[in-house]
DNA sequence: GTTAGCACTCGTGACTAGAGAGTGCTAATT
DNA sequence: AATTAGCACTCTCTAGTCACGAGTGCTAAC
């Protein structure tokens, strides 16, 4: 299933243009912007061999060519060529990363966002998941008569909170006194831990308890489903979307952050980037799409995925490199804070 | 100002038909449609005389009226009636926000949602926010060698977080060390008592002293810059936006999450509903929407605002009242978990 | 294998004409 | 004085026509 090289050659010069111009490119025109050693018939020759396999195709007779999926994903196969980011993008864009607040909501937000800008698409990062938590410590506050607010630490540097009501009043001596002993009992625990633990609780302890495991349980099923989304606009200047339905399709999808079933979050590779074109999506809204995708995190650790989704005419070689580098800054950012190893069992 | 019984009706039908079929109404069109009692020309005349005052324009000649600015404001003003929300409407929302989950993030970014999807425009939502913060305890918890992760829990049942690096590796008893004593000695102080605080400590409580009083500060600051946004897509599905460039202007405004800039979150009335309508507003970007907002929040103590966004073209009256109901909600449910007085100093 | 030549196809932009919706004005009517 | 009928006028919108240009596909010659 190769082309031979001057048919590859072709198709990398279409693509190029294509992508620049966002017009079908025509026979002639790339004979003269490229000075190519050809008639122009030749060209068109090579063309109709290029359509005839489904590399390219025809808006209708008369226009010029438009790369197809298939002319795209042999593209990024076997013709384009990865290129280190210019260190002064990677500059900036580590720039931009390090003016990252406190919180690691925060960096995954951030991360779209420069994402977004850097490829001038639209740009999503779910947030991390670790692959199950263990509780690390708990605290109670008391807020209120009956209510406290109740904060647990987890494993990887994980902060989670809510609050709880309780029956009767509870003043903070007993709540204290709650949260030493679960500590205790449940120091290092998972979720499932907690639930099988024989450990005596009072019934307060138990109601304590009973929050817990349900928050350390959302947080690992949890995950791929809450994304940050960004450069939204990025996408809907491309010229060849005018308010069509297709445009509206996608960002329904979009918006409603159902993105698990969007982007293949599941079929990425463990490393390394991966490339979805069009109509190689199953999802419908995105076949006139491609999503560049792939992990971030600490291996056998703490994990993510950051996307970028666009047209099809797309800069596959800058986007890749983009999304690798990013991908890689954010993992580093991850482990310097979150590489801990094995839970201790103190 | 005010305007004739029949020219005020006549200005209600017209905002009526246009903000249900986004075309001009014509004189002919109103009276077949309402069966009028006076010819077209009568409706003309009056037209005429709308359009002198400035609450109606002509797009062009021989075109139907479009409402004004000034038309939109007498209608808000004078002749809408405000009507409750249909009890199912509001069974509808209650039940969708009682879905909400554990964290205060989660309220706010599902009111947006809700209320985007109930007035079918943009919603934007503000992070609440205290008058000020008093510290209620705070926890460091071992994640490295060298570091720790902060945890302070801030009145009215606050969480924030962060990493610290140490110079040198700390354990466990040290930094339960150090947590304790800087309890004993902030709890219920506020960031700048911290700044000014006598309280002898050894160098390394003065790191972690000083990181919990830029939380602090920060958080003060805060509030109205961040904001969830919701319903993008609603705005863009109207008509009168054809990917045009006031749609892209709007939408980068949007993006960029500086709302503060974008609606007046300053000029809110303290409590009930603010409407700004089209060049109302002083930011260029927003001279063909309006804005309704209104705060929400305890009084005296947390608080936010929330808005809908959308063209000037909009049901007022629906919109007021959804956004009256669903900031009504959201207070309440504040209330019922934060509300607890002034901090005490134990 | 390459190229020149040529007929053919479509989309685009400019122009025109007619229909439709609406206005504004005037003069007649109530 | 308010209302109405009538009418000329204006402007948009649509469809139709036309010429142009870019492009293709094919054939025959190099």
């Amino acid at each position: 299933m190769t082309l031979t090289e001057r048919r590859a050659q072709l198709l990398s010069l279409i693509i190029g243009e294509y992508v620049d111009t966002a017009m079908p490119v025509g026979s002639d025109a790339i004979v003269r912007r490229f000075d190519l050693p050809f008639s122009s018939a030749t060209i068109r020759n090579e063309m109709a061999r290029l359509e005839d396999e489904g590399y390219i195709t025809h808006p209708h007779t008369s226009a010029g060519r438009v790369p197809a999926d298939k002319g795209y994903r042999y593209y990024v196969e076997a013709l384009m060529q990865e290129r280190d980011l210019p260190s002064e993008v990677k500059q900036t864009i580590r720039h931009q990363f390090h003016q990252a607040g406190r919180e690691e909501d925060e960096w995954v937000h951030l991360s779209a966002a420069v994402l977004a800008r850097a490829v001038e698409n639209a740009a999503v990062v779910t947030l991390p998941r670790t692959p199950e938590s263990h509780l690390k410590r708990l605290e109670l506050v008391g807020i209120q008569d009956g209510a406290a607010l109740l904060v647990i630490v987890l494993q990887q540097a994980r902060v989670k909170q809510q609050v709880l009501i309780f029956p009767e009043p509870m003043d903070q001596d007993q709540l204290t006194a709650i949260a030493n002993h679960l500590n205790a009992a449940f120091r290092g625990h998972t979720a499932d831990e907690i639930r099988g633990s024989q450990a005596q609780l009072t019934q307060m302890e138990w109601h304590v308890a009973n929050a817990i495991r349900e928050i350390m349980s959302a947080s690992d099923r949890g995950g791929y489903d809450e994304a940050y989304l960004e450069g939204v606009r990025n996408v809907l200047q491309k010229p060849e979307f005018g308010t069509s339905d297709k445009m509206l399709n996608l960002l329904e999808v979009l918006e409603q952050r159902n993105l698990t079933k969007l982007i293949p979050f599941r079929e990425i590779s463990a490393d390394g980037v991966t490339v979805m074109i069009g109509a190689e999506n199953e999802e419908d809204a995105m076949h006139d799409y491609s999503v560049v995708i792939s992990p971030y995190g600490v291996p056998g650790g703490i994990s993510g995925a950051m996307a970028v989704v666009g047209p099809t005419r797309m800069r596959y070689s800058q986007t890749i490199s983009t999304v690798r580098f990013i991908a890689g800054l954010m993992s580093e950012m991850l482990a310097t804070y979150y590489d801990e190893g094995a839970p201790p069992r103190e």
